[in-house]
DNA sequence: TGCAATTAAATTGTGTGCAATGTAATGTTC
DNA sequence: GAACATTACATTGCACACAATTTAATTGCA
């Protein structure tokens, strides 16, 4: 028998570690599904999908970005945007041009119809403040938290 | 002018709200696809996925489950666990067989090899622990957080 | 200058998620 | 007990994610 007591909440059991809910990373799989639902009929109403919505943030915040640096600010590749941005373009909420400067590079800009859209949008953040039940505080503490996690594991991943 | 002063930092500005990095969903959103890229080297290594994965876990738990069980235990719908499952069948993981009581159940039920997989999973905890760069205390703070989370949204759901 | 190495997007293929629909089995009601 | 409703799963269609590859443009360097 262990030195150390052993119980069915030890956290620290192999076995206990691999019950599905002891385990961060359910927890935050199934709760970004369930976020993404409450945004879906908010957003369907915008005409768009939660992923286009992340990148019509990104570019009512700099607008005229490059398909990398919108890779960059939202964690996903070319693989991903590109649909989705020829997408955006195709519902007039966008242009993709190819740079001047650097014709390897494609510029996407907001359309008058997407920058307009800002405007509609400014509802949704508290209409899914209010489906969180959460006070301001602690979504901020909670953000904060996961923010510095996924700091944590970017730099688990290039160790990789 | 507001009687409230207003500041770049005013989280009830709804301006400030729209930003990205001031939004709870993205913050989930980004570290749950930063977590999965953490686990797939680990579990390409068992020849499965992350929601795959989490198919054995239940599984592991409680053999001999309907799809529909699965779904409730995962949040996930049958569109999205038939495909994934008959690929897990398919593995040889599992065996898909309908119910004797009820013809519309199917009973998913561990293969030998499936049972056996567990014993190579119980490092995988491990190693993604080690990857979030957090003590136990933390992580189970913020699966708390999350879980309790995931049961707000599921309930602003229901009154949708 | 010439050309290999690098970079930026796009493409391809696989595997989810999920809404909407289909199908077959089971319950229910009169 | 026959018609109808409900339930459980499967199917279809669309939109991500992402690894791997391709294509085209740029850079670097001998």
């Amino acid at each position: 028998m262990n030195s150390r007591a052993a119980s069915p909440a030890d956290q620290l059991d192999p076995a206990a570690l691999l019950k599905l809910d002891n385990q961060l990373c359910f927890a935050l799989y199934s709760t970004s599904l369930a976020m993404t639902k409450v945004y879906k009929p908010l957003l369907a109403r915008l005409g768009l999908t939660y992923p286009q919505y992340l990148v019509m943030l990104v570019l009512w915040e700099q607008d005229g970005l490059t398909v990398s640096a919108l890779g960059e600010r939202l964690f996903l590749d070319s693989g991903t945007l590109t649909p989705l941005l020829k997408r955006l373009e195709a519902q007039g909420m966008l242009l993709r041009a190819r740079s001047a400067e650097d014709e390897r590079q494609v510029i996407v800009s907001l359309s008058e119809t997407g920058r307009a859209l800002r405007e509609e949008a400014l509802a949704v953040p508290q209409a899914v403040l209010c489906a969180t039940a959460c006070t301001i505080p602690e979504l901020q503490t909670m953000t904060a938290e996961l923010q510095l996690l996924r700091r944590k594991l970017g730099e688990a991943l290039l160790k990789t």
